[in-house]
RNA sequence: CGGGAAGUAGCGCAGUCCGGUAGCGUACCUGGUUUGGGACCAGGUGGUCGCAGGUUCGAAUCCUGUCUUCCCGACCA
């Protein structure tokens, strides 16, 4: 065994960090809190990225790039905004080094190099990007500005994780401009629309959507909107979040358009992301002890071949062969490597694209030739198929989508398995230290109520699902009248 | 940031207590035999022991500092 990986049962976080690791998506880096993206990893970034480009432009987006660095005073200008990101901001102070006269070879900042101003590297790009706005909006027929950018940003956490919480990561944020609040709320919901559908569809995992509470909203927001997926520890992860910003940023920057009567008006603004952080959710929503399982639609690799041969002469036939099968899975939009390296023997590859969580591998030898046929494995199940050669570019291609969609009912049974309701402290208290999962449960709706719950339980309102039936109950906690339940989780 | 553990060859580890100039497995290289679930035999390559100081004739080993990672906690828009 050239890879031993720990198994869920065993240790659940260690489990992750193999298959991260194992599975060449990232590694540790010699900065602290900052992964480096393998390339395995960053084709599935990259998979990612391409199709939610996609529906942003089709939902009239365009891309920008704004600057990494904001000056402090920009910063600063929207108040809540700031302060909540304040103690996890990187500052550039100073813009020179020089020669460290007492230390040879070595350099040192130069002190008669401060910056007048200290740049904040962005931890969110909302302050850069208002003030960029206020100049490009005058009129109301300069709305909407409905812009995205791919980007990296910092935010200097304690105890990072590997694609969950790193200092920097891979985003994208989406920040637009509106004239009225009822467009902005419905760019809001339309994006959280497409964030839902690309993670389900997409990346097959399930997701609940809804709003946050006060506490959990983010800072300078007036609503902010979120898809919450269960990961197979029964723990939540938030997967993507979309803000309506009311007119907090428009009035920090002082950022006015005229309106068809010629009278003045704030701007109404949304933002919006998605990150890296994704992956780590896609990894601990399907892979299982062998390692990863990646959804066909954006796997970097969705057909492995391998051959199995003895002696150059039957290599030379296989390759041959397999030639024809590359070129018409490729005509099908099929994503096919085909593994004819001599330094390792079937078993061993078989492991490794295991471990790397290919959709589907595709064993092929001189039996096979022999009766037209090919041995198929699936990485979701495990099982093996002997196929027929004759229409196999069909058949995987059905089977990709069959996979697709086990992997999505398959995760989305265990969430909606692991969704309950509690409806007395004790049995709150004991799905959480027990199975699991979301505990729908009934909250007075103040932040005092959560702000102890999450003390006493460690659990966090993670969304009021926006579909939300409206029922009459009793807070878990006080006891005091509620009108609906919200859901709760303890979460990543 | 608090508590715990760790850093020695690409990876996984032993050696550290008791100082004497580094070893095992795997990977890698060469040759041969192999190839339907992580092959075998033989011969090799590769490490200033995380980094920086200090003690000592001599440091992986003792001392000080520092960096990084993992686990638990706090924090986490």
């Amino acid at each position: 065994m050239a890879k031993e990986l720990t198994s869920r049962a065993q240790d659940y976080s260690q489990w992750y960090n193999d298959l991260v690791i194992k599975g060449e998506l990232a590694d540790y880096s010699a900065v602290r809190g900052c992964m480096v993206i393998k390339p395995y990893g960053y084709a599935l970034w990259e998979n990612m990225r391409d199709v939610l480009d996609r529906m942003f432009k089709e939902t009239g987006h365009q891309n920008a790039y704004f600057p990494l660095f904001v000056p402090k005073s920009l910063f600063e200008a929207e108040e809540k905004n700031a302060e909540g990101f304040a103690k996890e901001c990187a500052v550039v102070t100073h813009y020179r080094l020089i020669a460290d006269p007492n230390n040879k070879g070595k350099l040192m900042v130069d002190p008669e190099a401060k910056l007048e101003e200290e740049l904040i590297v962005r931890p969110t790009s909302e302050a850069i990007i208002w003030n960029t706005y206020k100049t490009w909006i005058q009129s109301y027929r300069d709305l909407p500005i409905l812009v995205n950018q791919w980007a990296n940003v910092v935010r200097w956490e304690m105890r990072t994780r590997l694609f969950l919480r790193t200092a920097e990561f891979l985003w994208q944020e989406g920040h637009t401009a509106h004239a009225t609040a009822q467009e902005a709320i419905a760019e809001t919901k339309q994006m959280l629309n497409v964030y839902a559908d690309f993670v389900e569809n997409w990346m097959a995992v399930p997701v609940i959507k809804g709003i946050k509470s006060v506490n959990e909203r983010f800072a300078g927001a007036e609503d902010t909107y979120c898809i919450e997926a269960l990961m197979q520890d029964g723990k939540a992860l938030q997967a993507g979040t979309s803000h309506f910003l009311g007119q907090n940023f428009a009035k920090a920057f002082d950022v006015k358009f005229s309106d068809q009567n010629n009278k003045q008006e704030y701007v109404w603004a949304t933002s919006w992301g998605v990150s890296t952080r994704l992956i780590g959710g896609l990894v601990m929503t399907h892979s299982d002890d062998e390692g990863l399982v990646l959804p066909p639609r954006i796997a970097p690799i969705q057909v492995v071949i391998v051959p199995i041969f003895k002696g150059e002469e039957q290599k030379a036939i296989l390759d041959e062969k397999v030639a024809e099968l590359v070129k018409s899975f490729k005509a099908a939009g099929i994503r096919v490597k085909y593994d004819n390296s001599d330094h390792a023997r079937p078993g061993w590859k078989f492991a490794e694209y295991e471990l790397k969580g290919v959709p589907i591998r595709i064993a092929i030898g001189a039996r096979d030739l022999e009766n037209k046929q090919v041995e198929l494995a699936r990485r979701d199940t495990k099982e093996k198929l002997a196929v027929a050669m004759e229409g196999l570019t069909e058949t995987v291609e059905a089977l990709l989508v069959e996979i697709q969609s086990n992997l999505f009912e398959r995760a989305r049974k265990y969430r909606d398995e692991h969704i309950t309701k509690a409806d007395s402290w004790d049995h709150f208290l004991k799905i959480l230290d027990t199975e699991g999962g979301f505990v729908s449960a009934h909250w007075d709706g103040t932040a005092e109520t959560e702000d102890k719950i999450k003390e006493l339980a460690k659990a966090t309102i993670r969304c009021i699902p926006l579909d939300n039936p409206l029922e009459q109950g009793k807070c878990i906690l006080t006891g005091n009248a509620s009108t609906q339940r919200v859901l709760f989780a303890r979460a990543y």
